[in-house]
DNA sequence: CCGAGCATGTAACACGTTACATGATTGC
DNA sequence: GCAATCATGTAACGTGTTACATGCTCGG
C-alpha cells in the first residue's frame, strides 16, 4: 500500500459496488462504510479524476447532462484486487479520550467520570444504530454470499462498542472505590 | 480544543510528571503512552519552542552543555489543566483492517482468513503487554492515587484487545460456515 | 578513540478537512 | 418559482511523518 492507496481503495470499492458519481461515492462512503472509514470530497474529486486519467474508471456514456457516472474499467477491478491484496499499515494509535484520562489526577474525578459517560453514550449510540444495520446485512446474506464480509464489519463495530461500554463500568467502579 | 492543541497538551502532560528534554520526551510519549497516542520529532520540537516563547515552559538553569531541560511554567500547568477540561473532538474513523474485509468477496475467503488471523496476532501481544504493564501501574496505586487514572487506560487497552480477539474467533467460525 | 545513544532541528512530503464557489435538477 | 438536494471542483489550512543534517557525551 505505498502510493495514494487508501482513498484510492474506498472509492475503486464503492464504484465497483454500482457505478457511481462522485457526491453518490461520497454518500455511499458516509452511509455504507460510515462506521469504520470517511472520505471528504477534497479527497474524493481528486482521486477519481486520477483514476480516470490512470484508465482504472471511466464515464458511463448515458444522456445525463449534469454529473457523471463512474464505472469500473477491467484494468480498475485488477487494481482493486491488488490494492485489496496488499496489507494497509496500521495508523499510529491517538486516542484523546485516553490522553486525558491519563491526566486524570490533574482533572479530578469529578471530570473524569464526565469523559467516562460521554465515552459510553457515544458507544451506546453505536451499538444502537449497528444493531439496526446488523439485521439488514443478515437478510442480505440469503441472496448475497459476500454480504457475509460485511457482516463481518458490523460486528467488529459492535464487539467494540460492547467493550467499551464495559470498560467504562469497570472504570467507574474503580474510580467509585 | 481549537488550535494546535493535541500535541501540545501531550507535550505539557509529559513534562508535568517531571521535568525532561525534547528528546525524553518523545520516549516518554513512546514508552508510556504508547499504547494509545504516538508523537513525532518533527510535531515535538516545534512545539516545545512554541510552548517556551509563550511562557508555558521554561529551561532549567542546570550546568549541563548539551540539551535543555524544560519544566512546567505556573502559567503552564494552568494551559494544561485548560486543555485537558476541553473534550477532544473524535477523530474520523479509518480502519484499514475493516476497509479490506468489506470488500472480501473480491479478495477471497483465503486471504480474508489471514487477515483475520494477523488481526488476532496483532491483538494477543497487546494483550501480553498490557498485562506487564498493567501490573506495575497497579503496583504504583498504594503510593499515588493518581496511577488510577492510568490503570484506566491500561484496562481500555486490554478490553479493546480482547473484544478483538473475539470478534476474530466469532468471525472465523462464521467463514467456516 | 569510537560507537551507541542522547539531543536538536528542519525541509519535503503526504494526507486530510473545511470552506468556498458554482451550477443543474427535481419535487412541491 | 423556489428550496432542497445533487453535483463538481479548488484553495487554504492544519497536522503529522520521514528523512536528513548535525553535534555532544559517555562507557568500554
Amino acid at each position: 500500500m505505498s502510493r495514494a492507496s487508501k482513498t484510492e481503495l474506498a472509492v475503486l470499492g464503492a464504484i465497483s459496488v454500482q457505478p457511481m458519481s462522485g457526491y453518490a461515492v461520497r454518500a455511499a462512503i458516509t452511509e455504507t462504510l460510515g462506521h469504520f472509514w470517511s472520505e471528504s470530497f477534497g479527497q474524493i474529486y481528486p482521486t477519481i479524476a486520477r483514476l480516470e486519467g490512470e484508465g482504472f474508471i471511466e464515464r458511463d456514456a448515458d444522456g445525463k447532462t449534469s454529473g457523471s457516472t463512474y464505472r469500473l474499467t477491467r484494468a480498475g477491478r485488477r487494481r482493486l484486487v491488488t490494492l485489496l491484496h496488499e496489507p494497509i499499515p496500521p495508523a499510529p494509535p491517538r486516542n484523546g479520550t485516553m490522553l486525558r484520562l491519563f491526566f486524570g489526577g490533574l482533572l479530578g474525578a469529578e471530570a473524569c467520570r464526565g469523559i467516562l459517560d460521554d465515552a459510553r453514550l457515544r458507544a451506546e449510540e453505536q451499538l444502537a444504530a449497528l444493531e439496526a444495520i446488523r439485521d439488514e446485512v443478515q437478510a442480505e446474506i440469503a441472496t448475497d454470499p459476500d454480504a457475509r464480509y460485511r457482516l463481518l464489519t458490523v460486528l467488529a463495530g459492535q464487539h467494540s462498542a460492547r467493550a467499551q461500554i464495559a470498560w467504562v463500568e469497570e472504570s467507574l467502579e474503580l474510580l467509585a472505590m
